[in-house]
DNA sequence: TAACTGTATTAACACATATAATACACTTAA
DNA sequence: TTAAGTGTATTATATGTGTTAATACAGTTA
């Protein structure tokens, strides 16, 4: 469920952190649904369980979980969790076009390479890889 | 020139390397010109000689300056940097936006995004601000 | 009550960042 | 040739972050 790279530079709370950012948004955990707790998910991943409180934590700041006291925590409400981490792609998306614009590159091009993306998107619901 | 924050969480060396990286690939500072010297900046900064080498060191290998030894480091060739800066900022594009497709945001709202910004780019060269 | 939750604390270690003080080889201009 | 300016390298030290480890405590549930 949750893959460590130890090559990656980034911390591992970091990377448990997207792991299961992406695992919420996406879906594939329902709201409400119940994370595993700290110390079941720290012997899973071989790791100490506070590097994974800390993920805990950071992660309901960030409002993708909530804590329940003594019972465990848990996924927030879909359309909150969708629209905060859309907002996070939103405001990179701004920042890298408009970087790309003040180097020359017009719109048309990237509007292009949108385009190829968004094909390779919905293909994929055609295809049996 | 270079505006250093210290309430960046990210280190000062990687800092000066981005501000150098955008004066260089912007065409503020033009292919083969002179970048300050390892200690000159440090002095102008107030920070460590050897922070500023791990930047120029870094830059290098990169392919944004170029150094000469005993006579300083300089802008490596216009084309170049920005060929691989225009690629770093389109696999961040590309990633971005396959993203943004995965939860459901299609081309069109994406585009018009894109379209605004672009706007706010070319009217500025009529502005007076 | 026992076993599970999240949470907090303290200590220890590794590593990256940054500073400090030198030293060395190369280039350039006086 | 010499002096001053380049980049580069080395060693030591301090600090902060990430991680592990060992506990402890309060709330929940069966």
């Amino acid at each position: 469920m949750i893959q460590l790279n130890y090559k990656d530079p980034r911390p591992i709370y970091e990377q448990v952190m997207d792991s299961l950012r992406r695992l919420v948004v996406s879906g594939v955990m329902k709201p409400d649904e119940k994370l595993p707790s700290v110390r079941e998910l720290a012997t899973s991943l071989t790791i100490n369980p506070n590097t994974i409180q800390r993920a805990y934590r950071e992660l309901e700041t960030e409002g993708y979980i909530y804590t329940v006291s003594g019972r465990g925590s848990f996924v927030s409400p879909k359309d909150y969790v969708k629209d905060i981490y859309k907002e996070s792609l939103l405001e990179t998306f701004g920042k890298t076009v408009s970087e790309l614009f003040a180097l020359g590159e017009n719109p048309e091009t990237l509007t292009k390479q949108m385009q190829t993306l968004y094909g390779k998107e919905t293909i994929s619901h055609d295809s049996d890889q």
